[in-house]
DNA sequence: GTCAGTGCAAACCCTTTGCAGAAAG
DNA sequence: CTTTCTGCAAAGGGTTTGCACTGAC
């Protein structure tokens, strides 16, 4: 799976010019299905001797999100975590250990679900079961 | 409704100290439903003449979430919301302005909802349903 | 007197920005 | 050469912390 090459291509593909930096960085994030903070990557990108800078991780990530190659998580308070995973899917947030776990989008199924308000358009549902370690 | 004692009462109730401060805040807090920032907070209380500091808002505001008084919502990246309505419902997000609509338990019904993962247990489910403006 | 609550300012920390240098074409 | 990307450091901004003061009991 993930060779440069295509790794290479899906940047361009979504409008990222693939350099250096971001072809690295790309290869650390879609490694496998993971959630992942700016922090978290940058110091797995120094452990593996990639050299990049801290300002460089996040105009990746940020672009890479723009592009439609990572979803953005906002969940914790303290920092956020991208998802490596952008078609739709759902999520457990421990809230104790701030994990967070994916569920397949068919293990949830609504029966309802209201319309837009007024001059909006629907973009995705997000379902977040909070959990806690059980005491 | 919401008196000066029956909102010393409830605060009681949770154990809160049903301290000044926090009794004119909570006030402002619990007088609708509503989702209000730290900040938003702050400048409603000055603009009623309610002498009170930054810091007394930051803590009294996490003091209410601790004590189920208030929900923490972490959508925005920018700054926490705390919602006045505690029972569980869910939520529009308009990803444009930051908008937060509320959505009647009702609204939603769920056909399937998988477990908890192992030596977790629910603590609640939050749908965001996202939503921008129609262009 | 003790202990919790408050105000103020400073500290914190994640994230963004400004700018000079490097790389690509 | 021009344009974009990168690295570094500094700035930004929401939130927390440290500490002295106040107030309740």
């Amino acid at each position: 799976m993930n060779t440069q090459e295509e790794i290479a291509n899906r940047l361009s593909r979504h409008g990222a010019k693939p350099t250096m930096q971001r072809l690295k960085l790309a290869e650390l994030v879609f490694s496998r299905a993971q959630h992942i903070s700016a922090e978290q990557l940058l110091q797995r990108a120094r452990s593996e001797g990639i050299r990049v800078s801290k300002a460089t991780v996040y105009n990746t990530l940020n672009l890479f999100v723009e592009c439609g190659l990572l979803r953005e998580l906002v969940v914790d308070r303290d920092r956020v975590y991208y998802d490596s995973t952008t078609h739709d899917h759902h999520h457990f947030y421990n809230i104790d250990t701030g994990e967070m776990i994916d569920i397949p989008m068919e293990s949830v199924s609504f029966a309802g679900v209201p319309n837009a308000p007024d001059g909006t358009e629907c973009e995705g549902v997000d379902v977040i079961i909070r959990v806690r370690n059980r005491s």
